[in-house]
DNA sequence: TACTAATAACTGACCAGGCAGTCAATAAGG
DNA sequence: CCTTATTGACTGCCTGGTCAGTTATTAGTA
């Protein structure tokens, strides 16, 4: 404390601390927009520093992509798990768990601009973001559909075919929120509820039906 | 013809045409990396001339995204027509339309993405577009499922509170195919198809229910 | 413990190139 | 030949990237 202000060597923490400063820069003002000179000041350095560990804006922009990303594929793990009980339970606590990760969280979202944004100057990293991220979760989703037509719980339904159906309120959600700020965001919990519900609605057989 | 690549002069023709051109330098590159020089070269004019119509970069911006709006608020009138016949065909021709508008059309999405990218540098933008644009949208397909529920078509559910839900998937395959462009697309046809059947059985009354 | 030397993390002043915006000169068209 | 739409060369600022120099830190020495 008493020598915060003075110049510090901190070679295991640096690339961290640029990261996260070039995160808030860049989810503010995008990749042109941004300046090195503010992520060095936000992360209490001077831009010669950040060349010390990344070699050019690009490759800065690329790590702090990437660096964001990985507690999404972390939690992929979890959905892998071979489903067991009602199908729409699993869902239920699936999606209660995706709200928070991408509408709650306020860096899944920034991320998602950024790479919305960007996409045309980084094609790789959507694709990228497409394979490592989004396909494995879209497959999850398929499976737990899958495991609820084959236990007679589900009808057969698009569903199936594009889970993207019943990920979309989230979607939804999250683009809302990002353009409108947290002043105009729907409400959560009666969001979600209407979500599962209608989703319900959607997947479950009818009395009379099938089988 | 003959006098092609010479210089010319169109007082009348020249705003629309610079708006053009900076449409499609901006969905590529985003306002901060947009030179003015490549709008005015994909005009057929020089940058000086840009700035006789338009006082700076960003009242080119914001002209370019109003002008490319038009469409959407003119479409609107179509939907605040007295409803006829059953809820669910309103609907259908609804979102079947929708999707043309939306999600086929290659302007459209990338007039969002530019919204998207750039709220944080021109936020009256966003706001301007929620009230004149999304919030008569909403308002539209919630007056829709009323009137659904109100000749006993419907049942009452979070549809009514949340339009959003109804138009989700609509949002999903337009920025799914804007981040991972016409390759991955998802199937037009099969998955309107898939979206209408959900809706339907989240939003129609159920043989014993309710009355 | 105190002093010195060696190392390398960090700085900040410095380019070089790029681009928004300007304006005197030019030429199209009536 | 007069008006004015258009040009294109110009300016000044800004910012990505560089690098010689500075200083925190550690290892070695007495």
């Amino acid at each position: 404390m008493a020598s915060a202000g003075r110049r510090q060597r901190r070679k295991e923490e640096r690339p961290g601390e640029i990261v996260e400063a070039a995160f808030e820069e860049f989810a503010r003002s995008g990749f042109a927009a941004t300046k090195l000179d503010d992520v060095a000041a936000r992360a209490g350095i001077t831009k010669g520093t950040i060349y010390l560990y990344f070699p050019s804006k690009e490759d800065l922009f690329l790590a702090t992509v990437r660096e964001m990303n990985r507690p999404s594929q972390e939690n992929l793990a979890a959905l892998t798990a071979a489903p067991q009980g009602p199908a729409m339970a699993i869902l239920r606590s699936h999606f209660a768990f995706v709200y928070e990760q991408m509408v709650e969280d306020r860096r899944a979202r920034e991320i998602l601009r950024m790479l919305m944004a960007e996409v045309s100057r980084f094609p790789d990293l959507a694709e990228r973001w497409r394979v490592e991220v989004i396909g494995p979760a879209v497959e999850a989703l398929r499976r737990v559909v899958r495991y609820g037509i084959e236990r007679g719980e589900f009808r057969p339904s698009a569903a199936e075919e594009f889970p993207h159906l019943l990920f979309a309120p989230v979607m939804m959600a999250c683009t809302w929120r990002m353009m409108f700020g947290d002043d105009h965001a729907l409400d959560r919990a009666a969001y979600l509820a209407g979500h599962l519900d209608l989703m319900e609605r959607g997947l479950v057989r009818g009395p009379g039906e099938g089988e």
